[in-house]
DNA sequence: TGTACATCAGTGAACGCGCGTTCACTGATGTAC
DNA sequence: TGTACATCAGTGAACGCGCGTTCACTGATGTAC
């Protein structure tokens, strides 16, 4: 039966972070309409009433992915420097996996290779998402003076996308907390070593 | 009708090998038996003559795959010294791609994130072909001298990986091209930078 | 404000399709004598 | 070496299954008067 318009935008919401959710987990065609449905309370007849295909729900669910990012990030950064802030965000990419309740995961990372094949629509969502995180990052790097600050974010960013990927394979706990941890490490290496604009940026 | 073992051999092969190029290119679950049988100019009804399932095919495309990038990088390193032959090894994986017949794909820059849903077997294999190659790549860079060469190994990989998987979803050629250059700077510079052991390793 | 009606969110069954896999069959190969 | 037979690579149709999507239907909501 039909339901009022706050309860049609609140069941609307709640597919879309159920789907994101479930995407994240078990990946774009692994994932059913009728699993996705059923998680949010639903069956899967009532699906189209709100979207127009899968791709329409992979866009939106990979969009509230990258809301639900920055939202955390912005929290997590309050008050802080940019030094202290990047650390935590840095942090918080590598072991987003890690978290008890992991509501705050990167489709770079947890579908990578799966967004070849998904339609322009979700690309562009994803492209927009991840230029967003990289211009995010280097805005804190340049507060560190460091002069070719975007090309150091990008690569970083690179750095952290292809760790959070090798990790979710690995076989052992080990060698999954290694490759986090290392990727960190090489971050901060980096981090300190690129070169500083003549005058620091703080003072100009 | 049955065919001499030779001509057995030579077709198993042929389906591994284009099975190893269509997965990279169009993902695991997009690519369906029929698909891989066709492009090897077989009928889909002959598959189960050689493998036991389509995973023990995606754990043996994955498999050649890494002896394809082991034995190309082999060759192209020939002669050269550790500096060399690093730089020729991280520009070659990163422009696996933009090669004019790209055969030579690392599976977790093209599969990654496909591959935790897969099953153990393939995993293993992936997690073989990721350790040879953190180890190839360590080994060079431990005769550059440097002290933590396996994490800087381990950590170089990463934005290997992670610039490729952000490489593919790029929607122009100019963002495709800028995030593997700013790759390939920060793992020179990352190399420039890490801390050396005391006595240069060359000397020991 | 009250009433009559159009709207539409949600249900559950059904659709067509392509997938991985199986199977009966063919006929050249490899083997046993 | 020659012959008879078992083997098995490859074919092409068929199987069951689950997918994305559609549809007739229900009944509460929102709207027009």
């Amino acid at each position: 039966m039909k339901r009022s318009k706050a309860e049609t935008a609140e069941t609307r919401k709640r597919i879309v972070e159920m789907a994101s959710r479930v995407f994240m987990e078990h990946g774009l065609s692994a994932t059913g309409i009728s699993e996705i449905m059923k998680k949010a309370g639903l069956t899967q007849g009532g699906f189209y009433r709100h979207f127009e295909s899968k791709e329409q729900l992979i866009a939106e669910a990979s969009e509230a992915a990258y809301e639900q990012i920055f939202a955390v990030a912005e929290k997590a950064v309050a008050g802080k420097d940019a030094r202290q802030a990047l650390d935590t965000i840095v942090q918080s990419y590598l072991y987003q996996r890690q978290m008890t309740d992991p509501t705050c995961l990167c489709p770079l990372a947890n579908l990578g290779s799966e967004l070849p094949h998904a339609d322009d629509q979700v690309k562009a969502v994803v492209n927009v998402g991840h230029r967003r995180m990289v211009t995010y990052l280097g805005a804190l790097i340049q507060q560190l003076g460091i002069a070719n600050y975007m090309a150091v974010a990008d690569a970083a960013f690179s750095t952290m996308v292809g760790a959070v990927t090798i990790s979710r394979i690995a076989l052992t706990g080990m060698s999954e907390r290694a490759v986090l941890e290392n990727a960190y490490d090489s971050i901060n290496l980096l981090l300190a070593s690129a070169p500083r604009t003549s005058v620091p940026a703080s003072v100009i």
